[in-house]
DNA sequence: TGTATGTATCAAAATTTTTTGATATGATGG
DNA sequence: CCATCATATCAAAAAATTTTGATACATACA
């Protein structure tokens, strides 16, 4: 349960929410290394940054917590941090709250 | 977004969590009316503070908190009051996760 | 009726989470 | 190496959530 816990809380902020709908949509990857282009969705700190127009600490803070929970992965990609939803997390989770509550 | 994010604010606290697991394992309801047992799942807040160990203003704030954010449906059964869980809110819960982090 | 009982609400205190600005770390490119 | 850029971490402040005890409200039962 805990984790599922954690993942919940995770979620239940509007910005890290919108993060992780972000990290869904994000085709083409950011920030290619020279000359590997990346076609790897994903997206790094800075983007998300002036995406939302929030100071890099705050978006490292929330990065954190959703990678904690397991949400997220990351990968160092040159001198930028890409990151990666992690749908199977997101999969887990919904099975896991089908079992607990008894949906099926 | 909005409702999704509500929902798994509500479901990320362990002890709202476990109150969900609750409901949706009372399989007998509790503080039947004389005359008329009754067969539907359902715990009041009495069971509650038992089961949790947690006075009643505490039980009754996180019940609060997740009837607002409709995961938990509640009906008056004599000077009781009875809570249900809403299988339906955590199915569209489910299902807008699915959509908004592409998981299908 | 009035009294018991169960739940809701409230304000204050305690706790947790989030935000910020500063600094540290770590890699890149000259 | 050194300077630069991107991210991580930290401590303090701010904000939000949770807990508690007291009180209010509403229903049931004598």
């Amino acid at each position: 349960m805990a984790d599922n816990v954690k993942i919940a809380k995770a979620l239940g902020d509007p910005i890290r929410y919108k993060i992780m709908q972000m990290l869904a949509q994000s085709e083409e990857g950011c920030c290619p290394l020279p000359g590997q282009g990346d076609s790897r969705p994903g997206l790094c700190n800075c983007e998300l940054m002036v995406n939302l127009g929030m100071i890099q600490s705050r978006v490292s803070y929330h990065m954190k917590e959703l990678t904690e929970a397991g949400l997220v992965t990351e990968e160092p990609r040159g001198r930028w941090k890409v990151y990666f939803i992690n749908t199977r997390a997101l999969r887990e989770y919904i099975d896991q709250i089908t079992r607990d509550f008894a949906l099926k």
